[in-house]
DNA sequence: GTCTATAACATGATAGAC
DNA sequence: GTCTATCATGTTATAGAC
């Protein structure tokens, strides 16, 4: 049974832990630091959080259930598909805005089997999975086939992650330059959606391909 | 100036990596057992390769070149651009079949942009303008206009990435699904080059856009 | 079950002797 | 150029207190 005392402690320690990654980094930052500037010992921080990617795996989950809600609250006000996946896209980079340090541990893990952070991994998959939600409300109202929307939004999701990439290295102030890619990759994209049923048969052969080698 | 005995070393000391990574894994590799096993001190190892991941690095320009070699030869056997990507990506899994457990390495630092092995670093530039070389070849015989080849081949650069980070995750006997992948990703694209020149505005656009933010 | 305190271990990396 | 000694840090272990 989870007490009010030990959900109190654990929350101490993530937040402690995204605070200091925050501001030095993932890698500089150490377990010990952790645990001592959170006031538990180091045993407490692994009690909750069995390894330092653990606590990136929280923020993952964290951050993503806050995409959701600030996306859809966006998309709501929006009144086209223009508008839609700006809106995805914009707040994705809203909430991650603070976090470039971060991420890149996140990133680190991605492709790794071996790791619960890999992007094939189970754990990993819920969070996924909400995330390709928001691309396909993004596109319902174009009342696509349903092999089509599927294919397309797993295709956004993936400019997502590529555009997530790039957010991680960008330098430039107020990461305009990603900001600038998230518009001009809409404004490339949306147009060519009157001609999004012409290309349904690629749509359907592109998903089958992938549910073939089981990746959807 | 580079002496016989001291390039000897270094050689001696790459192989002995590049045995056991395969044999054993990255991780499970450790500095103090390469150096051992090829019968130099821990500095040594040091002194030839600055860090764990400067042996990776030294992995992925040797068979990159491999690959080049490998798939040139095998281009030029092809008829049609079809056979041509199929040479091309076939010959990247051959070039890496026995890798699986060290390429996982490569990845792991591909989106770090504190590494020298981040994908948008300068020492990884030659390497991955080389293999984006290779498929503008395979596309050359189909006349296409400058910009829209470009953007092409960097897409196709991009699905190969896709492809590699899909094999290091591939459990399947001889890497049969890996293998599926290519052979069906390959026919689908491939029918679709009549309608390539239709897409020339959307090559331009998306090259504009990579442009505008540094990516090309 | 929830911690503290401390030590120990493995390993990537470095410093300084030769 | 090469080696030995040493450090820093993720992680585990020990031994308990409440």
């Amino acid at each position: 049974m989870t007490t009010k005392k030990s959900s109190a402690t654990r929350e101490k320690i993530l937040e402690t832990a995204l605070r200091l990654f925050r501001k030095r980094g993932f890698e500089r930052t150490t377990m010990r630091d952790v645990a001592k500037a959170a006031g538990v010992a180091v045993g407490a921080a692994y009690y909750y959080f069995p390894s330092k990617d653990a606590l990136v795996m929280a923020y993952y989950e964290r951050t993503q259930a806050n995409h959701t809600t600030l996306a859809r609250e966006k998309m709501s006000a929006a009144t086209s598909l223009d508008g839609r996946l700006r809106a995805v896209l914009h707040t994705k980079i809203d909430t991650i805005e603070r976090d470039r340090k971060l991420l890149s541990a996140l990133f680190r893990s991605a492709g790794d089997p071996a790791s619960e952070l890999s992007i094939f991994a189970g754990k990993t998959r819920r969070v996924r999975d909400e995330s390709i939600a928001l691309f396909r409300e993004a596109l319902a109202a174009e009342k696509l086939p349903a092999e089509l929307e599927s294919a397309l939004a797993l295709a956004l999701w993936s400019l997502s992650m590529g555009i997530v990439l790039f957010f991680i290295h960008d330098e430039s102030p107020n990461h305009e330059k990603t900001r600038r890619l998230v518009d001009r990759s809409v404004e490339t994209l949306a147009p060519m959606m009157p001609m999004a049923p012409m290309l349904a048969p690629l749509g359907t052969s592109v998903l089958g391909v992938l549910r073939e080698v089981g990746l959807a």
